[in-house]
DNA sequence: ATCAAATTTTGAATCAAATTCAGAATTTGT
DNA sequence: ACAAATTCTGAATTTGATTCAAAATTTGAT
């Protein structure tokens, strides 16, 4: 039975390795012009060996965004799993958002375009099957956070929404700003400051909405700053993902700043 | 003069009419498969003429979105417009957006796909630009609500956010949780209830966060709706967009109730 | 009204890229 | 060592966006 198995564990190396190009390709070219063809010639294949792993782009994109999504795990494990308030916990979730969005920018552009009817529709029921497979591990993680804050009297039980429930608010939060912050344009010209600071605050709104103790005022930047920093130490061992300053800027220096093109 | 007037406005109602006739073969066949040339050809013109009015692909989407967006300021005006108790009306947004999506799921789904970089990137930068304008009424808007909530006295001054910057919140929950129900299968298999219900909810508990006058408790489904239903008998005079039965549902009943395929 | 220049329209030709598939090469089982 | 089965190859096919030279129309001057 060895060889079947050596030729099978050959066959996953393989596709991990187009799936390593393709990354590869979109980092360096965008994702605009990622061509199939060049896929397989940049891994020295042939095209159509390529079809074997994936029925076609809008496969292989979707399984890239559930390799992205999986590989995300262990982050977001760290942040579930770390011994500190129920609460602290949900923000670590969205600071390990923000470092992935820091690091990993396309991760998320691919993601965005990956769930678009266009490509969600053309992928095989296959792929759009394992790929929601993959984000369930995540939303478990986040699911137990808002259930240990109820066992933990951190969060009413009646809040008229099934845990999951809850855990949708801060994602979907999460969601919409970095859609809006990636268009590029969408946020400029209304000095709003970091888009991610923003998202923090407005995190905190929510959590305090809910009454998930213990409340915390985000109005004052250095406090929220602080509170970021230290949790991005202690949870990861890593810088804050947000490192703007704290002073309001003006329109021109959020722009310089944040590396904003000016075409 | 006049003719010179009137071959342009014979070339806008052209534009009009090539736009018109994309909303309706991405109505009847999808975004996937839509075609520049059927496009040109249902229209009776020859490919090229299509070509100028819209330097690509991408570009007529684009301006296809920004043509939905402006459509939509009469029903948001009425809604900001509407002599309310500011949070009301900020809810009253909100419903209008539902209205939206409820009426015209693929206007969501278009402005999905084009902020994609991948289309909003291979637009030319006068359609961006366009884009962007048509945006801006919609905003201001919503921060004109917020500068209300202020004066009012409903709204703390002081919540660490510009007015512009605390409308991003409600607007960022909402993309969010469209962009999730949308990519059909995500929200399914989580037994949630109906979408927009969450929605509503969950922006309930952010205005309370922010502290925004008077504090509702959306915990209780009943009141919710009947809150929901005024609303949009009041301000729209047109039934709520949400038509969902108010008793938790199955699993099986949410899918034959949303009209989600099972294929 | 008439003509040449300027503008606009046309749609077949071009081009780009995804996808396929008939044969070549390799592996397997005997 | 050989035939069947499997896998790989890359040129050919297909699809659909985009272009552009020629045809048609409009304009402005006489």
């Amino acid at each position: 039975m060895s060889t079947k198995d050596r030729r099978l564990r050959e066959r996953a190396e393989r596709e991990q390795r187009f799936l390593d190009k393709a990354q590869e390709l979109i980092q360096r070219d965008g994702l605009l012009s990622l061509q199939m063809s060049r896929i397989a010639e940049e891994c020295d294949y042939a095209t159509g060996t390529l079809y074997q792993h994936f029925a076609s782009k809008e496969d292989l994109l979707v399984a890239l965004a559930t390799r992205n999504c999986l590989s995300r795990v262990d982050l977001f494990e760290r942040a579930a799993r770390w011994h500190g308030p129920t609460r602290e916990r949900m923000l670590a979730i969205a600071l390990a958002d923000l470092m992935v969005i820091r690091d990993q920018p396309e991760h998320f552009r691919l993601a965005q375009f990956v769930w678009t009817d266009v490509i969600w529709g053309a992928a095989s029921a296959a792929s759009r099957q394992s790929s929601l497979e993959a984000s369930g591990p995540l939303g478990a993680l986040v699911d137990g956070i808002v259930l240990d804050a109820i066992a933990a009297g951190d969060l009413r039980a009646d809040l008229g929404l099934p845990p999951q429930a809850v855990a949708i608010g801060p994602w979907t939060l999460s969601l919409g700003l970095h859609t809006l912050t990636l268009a590029e344009g969408l946020l400029e010209g209304r000095a709003l400051g970091d888009p991610y600071r923003l998202l923090m605050k407005h995190l905190h709104y929510l959590l305090n909405g809910y009454g998930w103790l213990p409340l915390f005022d985000p109005a004052n930047d250095d406090s929220l700053d602080a509170l970021n920093t230290r949790l991005c130490r202690e949870v990861f061992g890593s810088p804050c993902p947000q490192s703007r300053p704290t002073a309001p800027v003006t329109l021109s220096d959020a722009h310089s700043l944040s590396g904003i093109r000016h075409d």
